[in-house]
DNA sequence: AGGCAGGCGCTCC
DNA sequence: GGAGCGCCTGCC
């Protein structure tokens, strides 16, 4: 079906904000896109296309690429006398904010700390053979579902042990674990205030700030979490020796810490 | 070939 | 409450 785009989307800058480590890019501006047990192509052109049915894309992929929000007017929120922010704005027009499952945000990012991107995608391709279930097939490779709660609890931890998790399995066992124990948590979480999802995440074994807060923000859509890693560390330092003007942007300092994130990795963190 | 990666828990002080 | 350190392992 088609979808005729009445807000910025940019299916390329989406890949590689490094909020989803599943997309595979197929070329000429076409992903395979694997998320809530369906998986869907997705081509880019004026408007966009997609292999599902309409019912399908206003059940899942309407909400999952968040087309409900216009992106342009946070956007324009953006200080016009902060250059870098507004560079970083402008770099990364097109960037929305998925809302992908909870548990399947906050297990990936888990997986994810001291890993480099690649090494994210690979475990987690590992995950999704290991105890996933099989949802498609694409030019005769099998796709496979990102593991529900029971898929994980039942998981053979042999099984898992072949996933390159590493010391990173305890961390997910125990959070599996206790998910298991308390099956409406995760729903009960979705009605926390910010403040209050945060430490409840962190509650959790082996989940910290960082863990919390892309989880929050990737898997709870909280748009105004701002996680902060190596990179973005390093872009206030660089830019904001008084602070980052928080207060300006809320609700939406998530949203701007995905374009300094993308614009000081790719641009100024290099040089 | 060996250091490093989009952190975290633990152990000190 | 925060600095220092070890950790699994794939990737460049």
């Amino acid at each position: 079906m088609k979808y005729i785009i009445n807000d910025e989307i940019d299916l390329h800058k989406i890949a590689h904000s490094g909020q989803c480590f599943r997309w595979r890019d197929l070329g000429n501006d076409s992903f395979l896109i694997p998320a809530f047990g369906k998986v869907v192509r997705v081509s880019q052109g004026k408007d966009l296309e997609l292999s599902c049915t309409e019912e399908e894309f206003q059940s899942i992929w309407y909400q999952y690429f968040d087309l409900g929000r216009d992106y342009t007017s946070i956007r324009n929120m953006i200080d016009k006398n902060d250059c870098f922010l507004y560079n970083a704005g402008q770099a990364g027009k097109g960037i929305r904010i998925l809302r992908q499952d909870p548990l399947e945000t906050l297990i990936s990012f888990i997986i994810s700390q001291r890993k480099s991107i690649p090494a994210i995608k690979t475990s987690i391709e590992k995950l999704c053979r290991a105890c996933g279930h099989l949802i498609g097939n694409f030019e005769g490779e099998e796709i496979y579902s990102f593991p529900d709660l029971n898929d994980l609890i039942n998981a053979d931890i042999s099984k898992l042990e072949a996933c390159s998790l590493g010391y990173r399995l305890p961390y997910i066992l125990k959070t599996v674990e206790e998910l298991g124990k308390d099956p409406g948590l995760l729903d009960e979480m979705k009605e926390m205030d910010d403040h209050a999802l945060i430490q409840r995440l962190m509650e959790f074994y082996g989940v910290g700030i960082k863990v919390a807060s892309c989880t929050g923000l990737f898997g709870f859509h909280r748009t105004n979490l701002f996680p902060e890693d190596v990179w973005i560390k390093r872009a206030l330092q660089d830019n904001y020796k008084e602070g980052f003007p928080f207060e300006k942007y809320r609700p939406y300092n998530g949203i701007m810490q995905q374009y300094i994130f993308e614009y000081y990795r790719t641009t100024a963190g290099n040089q």
